[in-house]
DNA sequence: ATGTTCTATGAAAACTTGTTCACTGTCAAG
DNA sequence: CTTGACAGTGAACAAGTTTTCATAGAACAT
């Protein structure tokens, strides 16, 4: 994609978080006043870059009214949603989400098939053109991971990304997502589940690999 | 509360669902369009009608700004973010996050100081006249509660409401947030501690009780 | 009966905001 | 050394939007 000056950068950075702080878009002249521009036409030239570049929609004419794209979206979900301040990406920020755009339900479920590990409860596919990282939500169903504390009942954060030896990674398996732990044996790759009732490694030729485990949500 | 009529929900719930598909707020227009009336007035009686029983907050003169009052606001977080599918409410459901309104930034922050077990970090208090149960997220610091497996590092995710004995819950001690499980014993009122290395019971007298964790979230 | 609230119309005023035009300058790539 | 992308000024226009004014019926409680 094409890449965003720092100008650019940093008044898509100023709207979305006038939007997390205030809860409406900026106007233009908002914008104009925050970078002491002394015309507003040069913040009109910078959502013109930014809408070019495909990351920020505009509706024209209409007033305060924009959409952050898809890709810009998912920048969104993981730098407020599941990164917290400073370098721990492990915590949920629940105080600064501030807006997601649309997000359709009515995503496949695999819920209620029998066996399942781990059931997805809604992805968040915004309709784009190029499949981006999306965090997204796992209900966990069974005991496969309980010695790595992860029950039945809780919730893990899934992120997409490729997976090293050792993430816990939801995977599907005959087209059921399950969560296990990935393991790497020289060219050879398992799924090993986290419970010692369990046979203790699953080799896998076809793995689908939804994304990888990064934190878990629990009651308390 | 002031009780909302038919006509004020629906023109609430028609701005909350236009925001949450496009992102931006409906002009008043729109909501006429939407609702076919033929004066711009109707709407902005409306309006005003919501935002005198607090449950939405205009920007005078700003197109299409509005904020969510901090009472529709709970709905939203409670129902969207809290909630899960069935009855289980410890959970945090990641899809379908539509937008919470206005979120401030700067509010007290007790992070730095020593000796703090529970960092406030973005307590959604939008100036309202009534306080209202909102949830909130707080970073754990410090090892309090590890015998309750709450760790440093952790995030808990904090309900208002009135605790019960045996509810873990952030209160306010000294002017900073702590994590203590809530003890009663007959009419006294004590916080605990849950690691082995600190004094058993913390008496209190002017407790102030910020809510009750109810779920922790845990990197993995 | 009477006041209050909710509902709504219709038009106009006042303000906010996006957009366009004309013009200048820098900087890197071809 | 021209071309194109980037960055900006300054002014003015056009459109989008909120807000106010005047007016009025229906429902409802006092």
């Amino acid at each position: 994609m094409e890449e965003l000056t720092k100008k650019q950068a940093a008044i898509l950075e100023y709207m979305k978080g006038h939007v997390a702080e205030h809860s409406y878009w900026p106007s233009i002249r908002d914008i104009q006043a925050k970078f002491r521009f002394a015309s507003t036409n040069a913040v009109f030239g910078h959502l013109q870059a930014l809408e070019r570049k495909g990351v920020l929609q505009r509706i024209p004419g209409a007033a305060r009214a924009y959409k952050v794209a898809p890709v810009a979206l998912v920048e969104d979900l993981s730098e407020t949603i599941i990164r917290y301040e400073g370098p721990d990406e492990n915590a949920i920020q629940l105080g600064s989400i501030p807006f997601m755009g649309s997000i359709a339900a009515g995503l496949p479920d695999y819920t209620e098939s029998s066996g399942v590990v781990a059931s997805m409860q809604a992805p968040i596919t915004e309709g784009s053109r190029r499949r981006a990282p999306q965090s997204f939500a796992l209900r966990v169903r069974g005991d496969s991971m309980i010695d790595a504390d992860i029950h039945d009942g809780d919730t893990v954060i899934i992120e997409p990304g490729h997976p090293k030896h050792g993430d816990i990674v939801a995977a599907l398996i005959d087209g059921q997502t399950t969560l296990k732990r990935l393991v790497k044996q020289g060219s050879k790759t398992f799924l090993k589940a986290e419970n010692t009732n369990y046979p203790d490694l699953v080799p896998v030729t076809e793995l689908v690999i939804q994304g990888i485990a990064k934190s878990v949500v629990k009651p308390i």
